[in-house]
DNA sequence: GGTAATACTGTATTTAATTACAGTATCAGG
DNA sequence: CCTGATACTGTAATTAAATACAGTATTACC
């Protein structure tokens, strides 16, 4: 799913385009482009929408008036949650392996923050009603409540598990007693000890496709 | 959330633009609107356009090209699901009563079809891994195959439950076994006996607000 | 039964918005 | 160190597309 980057100013006026789209319902003049560039050419404006074009991002009609399709992204669009099939030991952010697809859900259920879907595996988390093939919605956050459902990274393995605390110690437990309970030292000591890479603010469940 | 009505040709022009966005990410224009309504001139098409503002559901900027905004929709955007409060008795279709939000699921998910969502209350599906609070998203449909989760109709209340068959009678049973089974007449001999309402694809789940 | 709203045809006019042309400056890559 | 890509300024020309004007026929409703 790579794609030929774009340099910092051609990346502006994309996500200028996709906005006027999302917010408004139609695409912006040349002059309206260049008004939110800070350019005062529409010269410069066209240069940018023909690298746009060369490079695969939007498609023109010539001549005929705000005719730009967006044939691929550089924002996620509003309330847009990616669905991640392996999370990767990326240091200070999360690198996003491969997408398998989107779960679009209102904003209103996702309140603020970047968020990822993750599909269970195992049944460590039955008792809690969470299902092996149900998808977690999650939101990026390193800490976390007490009682909270959270996803976990220990070393490689990325797991759902419930975030409980005994006395001064965090475990992470598993809702299945046949899993046993693991402490969470915070802030991590080393970069491959266990680390809570977001909480579970979301669960869906799809009933005819359980591949 | 009920609107002034359209007549039969406003209504097809404002789902022209809507699938013109939809599709392509911008508005046509009023030429492209009058070949697709088949109306020779162009004052045939701003004559719509101006009820279409007139009562609500578009604003336009005057001289602005393609500048069509589109404040109320006629058409469910695709991948878009109602979550809808109560179920009204209408007979063949279901008359959606109170739209409380919206749910937006990528249509890979939805397939074909007319879909809503409804919120579970109670605990009779608790075994099926259904909780009280619960989201599940419903796709109309009279019939069922047995062993499905299907959305029912008794009287006036709206229940989940899932399809039995013993011998040649179908039953409406909970996963709770406290609850009895219903026998499901099939045709519907009356308009207030047991119907099925659709079939349970997905289900939504929010941790963070279980008001 | 008059009057307003709907639903158009057809032509002429205007302008919003794109295109075209002529330059300038900077930076990265071979 | 040259060449192509990026990143602009500024003005003039062109045209896609919206307006504007003058009608007609039909249906809806106090």
């Amino acid at each position: 799913m790579s794609s030929i980057s774009l340099t910092a100013r051609q990346e502006r006026l994309l996500r200028i385009i996709e906005t006027s789209i999302d917010k408004k319902g139609y695409v912006p003049t040349l002059q309206e482009m260049a008004q939110a560039m800070s350019i005062s050419s529409l010269q410069g404006v066209k240069d940018h929408l023909a690298a746009l074009e060369r490079k695969g991002y939007i498609r023109r009609s010539p001549g005929r008036r705000r005719a730009i399709e967006i044939l691929q992204r550089v924002a996620q669009p509003e309330g847009n949650v990616p669905i991640i099939g392996r999370v990767a030991a990326g240091r200070p952010l999360l690198a996003i392996e491969n997408q398998q697809g989107n779960l679009n859900l209102s904003s209103e259920f996702l309140g603020t923050g970047t968020h990822f879907a993750l599909r269970v595996q195992g049944d460590s988390m039955i008792e809690a009603g969470i299902q092996e093939g149900d998808y977690v919605i999650v939101r990026q956050k390193e800490a976390a409540d007490p009682g909270t459902i959270v996803v976990a990274r220990l070393g490689e393995e990325v797991t759902v598990k419930r975030l409980k605390k005994k006395g001064k110690i965090l475990f992470l437990e598993a809702a299945n007693p046949a899993y046993d309970p693991i402490p969470l030292t915070q802030p991590a000591q080393s970069a491959s000890s266990p680390r809570i890479v977001g909480i579970v603010i979301g669960l869906y469940r799809d009933f005819e496709k359980k591949r």
